[in-house]
DNA sequence: TCGCTATTGATTGAAAATGATCGATACGCT
DNA sequence: AGCGTATCGATCATTTTCAATCAATAGCGA
């Protein structure tokens, strides 16, 4: 096996698993220990790895970022199966609106091997999954970086979604309930996925049980605008009547029993 | 067999398998290791391939274009004292322009400690890396969401910053000449470029000494719209006087010594 | 046939890559 | 904190690969 074809799997291997062990590196690649820390030495004078004890991981800039990352544990396995349910609403060919948060992130994960798709966001982990998802255009709107999502929002962001179209709207927030609709904490925040909201047919609300209920300050959407909201099966029945009482059609997501939400954060 | 046949038969199978080894194609050619040596250097001198040690690889650029990764540590210590003396020329409260590219991102990096400072960038790496920059305000133009260079390209990103105006336009490419001016290898990135430099009143090439004298496919902008150019000390210094004949201020950076990147391109 | 040239094969010393050993260091566990 | 284990880096030996030079062969025209 030549050094260059070794070092392009490794690299492979950094990209699609996001960490390697010098030992299972070597046993795959039929070779030493020592050859490969070398390799993973030249890599990584390289930037294409961050050297660690033992193995190797992804340099940051792709990937995973942790402090958002935290968040996305709660709740996984609902947000996971939330994902799901809203990944069997999209049909290939769609251009369909994402927004940020962690349900949309992992609606976007689901999108990877999707064919013939265009999505439209305003949100970077959004569009770094979809890096990975060579069928799927993305466009990104523009906009102010906003750190705590890591989202694009403000006027520009407004402004260039205002010319879009599309069949769905798929965004999240911190809050859902029948009175006030979809809403979250930061007035810049829910003017951007207003406009969002507005750019597409069809609106999809994903939202986790946590959130269905709760009010926060600034009202993104109200529920009369709401098509779809998916949430999870531990979500307040009560709440989720009331709801249906506006017109919105609710679907529940059915967990995996393997996916409970109990498990930590990785 | 025919030498003309059996370079044919080493293209086709560089082109279809990425990769090929001296021993294993002179075993299917039935010719000996050196022969097949003469004919990748041969090939190699002609670009139809580069080699490697045991044998050669498709050249990055056809299949697919080189991941920025593989980029980013070509002349590292160079781009790294470009982009410090690039950094100089930021004055706090000024409004940049920050283009894709290795370069452009190492000034990015530098950039995390700088206050009051609002980047615009097309590009999805130095929005990241500006992630951590508490006091730089970060706007992202919109587009097309490029992979190869993680950047956002097409008629979207052009529209808008057509309403933006800056102090400085900060951008790379993939070649340099006094003839050519800045150029890159493909039209979308180039016209998107071209934008960004149009918004600014002083617009500052980076480009280490590598491309220095390349010429590639498309022009972004010609030379006489450039201010300055910031290279490093291994350039040509015939090229950087046929530069400076056309009005560009050409600057050198100077690499410390701890940081010579003496390694071939691979 | 003769002479010329281009291509191929062989040899050799140098360079690169690989593998192994050993002391030093870091990590995990109690 | 202390100890055992795993990992790391450096150095040296071995193998592989490379480039340069020289010899041999085949093709070609006069």
């Amino acid at each position: 096996m030549l050094a260059i074809e070794r070092r392009r799997l490794i690299a492979e291997s950094v990209r699609s698993r996001g960490v390697v062990s010098v030992a299972e590196m070597a046993e795959a690649l039929g070779t030493t220990e020592i050859t490969l820390r070398r390799d993973l030495r030249v890599m990584a004078k390289e930037g294409l790895l961050v050297r660690t004890h033992g193995g190797a991981v992804q340099p940051m800039g792709l990937g995973h970022e942790p402090s958002y990352h935290e968040k996305s544990g709660q709740a996984a396995g609902e947000k996971a199966a939330i994902a799901r349910l809203a990944f069997s609403m999209v049909r290939p060919g769609d251009s369909i609106l994402l927004g940020p948060g962690t349900t949309t992130l992992a609606l976007a994960r689901l999108l990877v091997n999707s064919p013939e798709l265009t999505v439209v966001t305003n949100s970077l982990l959004v569009a770094q999954a979809l890096m990975e998802a060579p069928r799927v255009e993305v466009i990104l709107t523009g906009g102010a970086l906003r750190r705590s999502i890591h989202a694009l929002v403000g006027p520009a962001a407004e402004e260039s979604v205002r010319a879009l179209r599309a069949s769905q709207t798929f965004i999240s927030g911190n809050g859902f309930s029948a009175e006030r609709g979809l809403s979250t904490p930061s007035p810049l925040v829910a003017a951007t996925d207003r406009a969002l909201a507005s750019a597409a047919q069809q609106v999809v609300v994903l939202a986790d049980h946590t959130k269905i209920g709760q009010e926060t300050m600034c009202q993104t959407v109200p529920a009369a605008r709401i098509h779809t909201l998916i949430t999870d099966s531990r979500a307040d029945p009560n709440e989720l009547a009331a709801i249906r009482e506006t017109g919105v059609e609710v679907r529940v997501a059915d967990v995996g029993e393997h996916e409970q939400s109990s498990r930590a954060a990785r």
